[in-house]
Order: structure tokens, then C-alpha cells, then sequence
DNA sequence: GGTTTTATTGACCGTCGGTCAAAGCTTGTA
DNA sequence: TACAAGCTTTGACCGACGGTCAATAAAACC
């Protein structure tokens, strides 16, 4: 049989209930949590039976991942946007940081479920063509941090041979999940006297920098001034640090 | 009415077997995490009823922290015993990150739990006097990096004014869990090109310090010869770097 | 030995993830 | 328009699991 002309129609109709699928269910992954969030009430958000919904995921983890993928994907584009920056490496690398926060302050519980995916009991519930997806969108997120790193070796602002490309930018994405993570947490906060979290993400990512001898180091450059610009410069109507 | 002669045991009983639950829910936790993993399985590992063991615990999730404060109290303990190496205060600090790697190689999941833990709709679940026993344990981790810190900012090793002890013990902690979860996921690792996550997580702490300039800096001092050594001194029995 | 108090049990309940036969709808044909 | 043949959607239903509590057993006391 022939492609009928309606074929197209429905595909498209098909994606764009997935896109409402997803959509609610980050509102109720957020609020909720993933332990807290059923899949009835789901239904009932998007208005189709629950039926309908397993057309489209394999299972809550799968449906979870879903969610948490559409998220990364949006991070990876912050992620490039920000590294098209003008200014130094480690200036490009800040307005990545910058990114970071932006993507925070509107996805409050991501680095939580993140975290949770990587236990394999999750990761393997899910349908091999998510995973694959998001795979792909945190390759995209890697590659636009390596990416300036390999410039500032070869341009010579960061030493090269002490730390590969691949070590430097395992260790930034590190100190900046473990930034997020540690911050939300209020016991913590109140122990470290952190007001401002978002400030504290960068700050650690100051020091690996600092650590990697990356030039201009912290306490020569004002990186803060940098935010400024970054702000005004790609990221006009971000919310996070509007009285900076 | 007087205490009976008999209470003093009875609580001892009690105790043990609470011990006893932690065990076998530990087990189980770390072989299927806690999705999944059930109270009856629980139940019948320890062969007592399903009701006893909520006479120990309000909830899976106050069981879930129980095991995860458990651990954390044995972290606790090899942080102080690690604080107390004979050396430098940066090779005190690095002390402390072998009882780290010592530690996660003995309990694998810790760092994926853990970050479970911070999501709220997990954490109101479990017993007050639980978190509060969390919160103690944490804080017992939390003082002994923090004094190391004081001591070296006292001793000129680090210097004073640009980071507060408070804000460098938080960017150890965070780089600390951040590359250890980060660690726990091929994809990640195989990006990375990382053959040995337990190194990479006190290089990661190296480039902090450095940051923090803490003297003397890694390029300066083999700080791999002091891994030797506290091996040696404090964790004879370590298994996880046997080979180095 | 009998009575009261305390501890233990496992059948039972409500909830939730996931399934599938039946109902409803669209498309193609005469 | 009438009817048949797919295809989509539905929600009643199932099994599993966290959590409860009346019944039962054990211990303590007199």
C-alpha cells in the first residue's frame, strides 16, 4: 500500500501530543517529584487515557526520560549559544557556566533526576531509542565545553600535557553537578553560609579553572564583570541574575 | 512502675535486631537499588513479618536513610581517622580523599542514594528523628574537612581572605560527589577516556585545591606517594588501590 | 495458674504501573 | 449513502507493592 496522503497529518499530530505529553509531565515532575507523580493523574493533565500514553512510552521511567532529555536538549542549545560568546576561552567557558544557571533557575529538580538516571534499575526500563537520544544531547553538551578547551591549549592560555581536554572537561562538568546537587540541599547551604547558589556554581567552577591554570586566572580577571555582559549579550531576558 | 530487669535487654534485642534489617535491606539495596526493591523481600531475608519491621521504621523511605546514614556514619568515621594522617595539611586533606575512594569502593551505590535522598518528596518521608541523625553524621564528614581547612588557612598553607574555609569545604564536597556519580556512568567514563574513576575523583579534588592554592600545589609535591602512604599508615587493608 | 501487658504476625486494603479486549473512528469501496 | 476493513483510543481490569491492624502468641506479673 502506498503512503496514504493522511499519513503526514498523523505523524505530525502524533509528535504533537508527545510534545503536550511531555510538557505535562515536566509541570507534575517538577512539583512532585518523580516518587510522587502517577501516571493517572498524568492522563487526566493531557486529557487522553492512560492507554494512549504507552503509545508513546515504553514505561514511567521511559516517559521520565523523555522529560529529562527534552531538558538536556534545551541545555545543550544554551550550552552552544553560550560558547559562540565573544571573548576569551575562559571568558566562553564562564558564559557556559552562565548557561548552566540560566537552565537552573527553570529547571529546578533536573540535576536530581539526572542523578537518579544513572542507577541502572532506571536506565534500563527505558526504551533503547531514548537512551540513544540522550546520549546524543549529552554529547552535545560535552563537545561545546571540550570544544573551548581545546582552543585554549592551542591558543596557550591553558597549559597543555599537565591535564588532557577530556580530564579538564570530565572535572568541570563534575564540580558543576556537584555544585548544583550539594546547593539545594538547605542544610547544606546553611552549614557553607551560601545565599546564592547559582553564584556558588560558578565560584567552584572558578577554582577547577583556576586549578587547570587557565589564564586569565580569577584573581586576575573580573569574571563577574563577565556575567554582566554575558547576560546582556546572550542571555537579554534571563531572569536568574536580573538584580546583578 | 519501676524499669522492669528485663527492659535494658529487651532494648539491646531491639537494637540488634534493627542492626539486623540494615543489614539485609543494605544487601538488597545495593544489589537491586531502591526501585527495585520490596518489604517482603526485606521481610523474608530477615525472617521477621512485614509489621515488625515498620515497628523499626516509618517507611521504606525512613529505611531507605536508615541504611544511608549507616553508611554515612562509617564515612564519618574514616574521615576522622583519615584527618588525623601525619603530614601536611594538604596531604591530611588528600588523606581524606583515599578514605573517600576507600569508602565508595566498599559501597558502590552510595552516591546515587544519596542524591535520591535530596529530592523532597523522598526526604518528609522519613522519620524526624532520622534526618536528624543524617544531619549529625553529615556534619561529622562536613568538620573534619573543615578543620583541615582552618588549620591550613592558620598555618599560611592556604591563603586567608579570598575563599572562607566554609565556601573552600563546600567546593571539596561538591567536586568530591560530583565526580563520583559522574564516574559511576560508562558512557561518561568512556568519553572521558577514565580507566580508573577513583583516581580521577582526587584529581578532580587536586585541581580544587590547586585553585584554592593550597601549598604546596600538585605540581609541586607527589601526592600519588602520599596515597602510597596512607594506605599503608591508615587503611592497611585497603582493597581498592591494591595495585598502585 | 491465671491475668494483664506487650510483641508479632500475616491477611487485608488502597494505590499505582501496565495490559488488552472492546468500542469508536477513519478510510476505502461500491 | 451504505457497508466493510483497518487503525486508534479507551478504561476496566490485573498483579505487585507499601502500609495497617485485628487476632494471636509470648512475656511479665501477681
Amino acid at each position: 500500500m502506498p503512503p496514504s496522503i493522511t499519513t503526514a497529518r498523523r505523524a505530525r499530530e502524533f509528535a504533537l501530543r508527545e510534545e503536550l505529553i511531555l510538557k505535562e509531565a515536566r509541570k507534575l515532575l517538577l512539583k512532585v517529584g518523580f516518587q510522587g507523580w502517577n501516571m493517572d493523574d498524568l492522563a487526566q493533565a493531557v486529557e487522553y487515557s492512560k492507554g494512549t500514553l504507552y503509545q508513546h512510552f515504553a514505561s514511567k521511567e521511559d516517559l521520565a526520560l523523555g522529560v529529562v532529555t527534552d531538558a538536556l536538549s534545551q541545555r545543550a542549545t544554551l550550552f552552544e549559544k553560550a560558547s559562540r560568546f565573544k571573548g576569551s576561552t575562559r571568558e566562553r567557558i564562564r558564559a557556559i557556566a552562565c548557561a548552566c544557571c540560566e537552565f537552573a533557575s527553570s529547571h529546578p529538580d533536573y540535576y536530581h533526576v539526572e542523578a537518579m538516571l544513572k542507577s541502572a534499575s532506571f536506565w534500563d526500563k527505558a526504551s533503547e531509542a531514548r537512551r540513544d537520544d540522550h546520549h546524543f544531547q549529552a554529547n552535545r553538551c560535552w563537545r561545546a565545553v571540550q570544544g573551548i578547551i581545546v582552543e585554549a591549549q592551542a591558543l596557550g592560555e591553558m597549559p597543555k600535557g599537565l591535564w588532557s581536554p577530556e580530564q579538564a572537561t570530565f572535572a568541570l562538568i563534575a564540580v558543576t553537578m556537584g555544585s548544583h546537587i550539594m546547593g539545594t540541599e538547605a542544610g547544606l547551604r546553611a552549614l557553607a553560609g551560601i545565599t546564592d547558589p547559582l553564584k556558588t556554581v560558578r565560584l567552584n567552577g572558578d577554582l577547577v579553572c583556576d586549578g587547570l591554570q587557565w589564564r586569565p586566572l580569577s584573581m586576575e580577571y573580573d569574571y563577574d564583570a563577565t556575567d554582566r555582559r554575558v547576560v546582556v549579550e546572550v542571555f537579554p531576558e534571563a531572569t536568574w541574575l536580573a538584580k546583578l
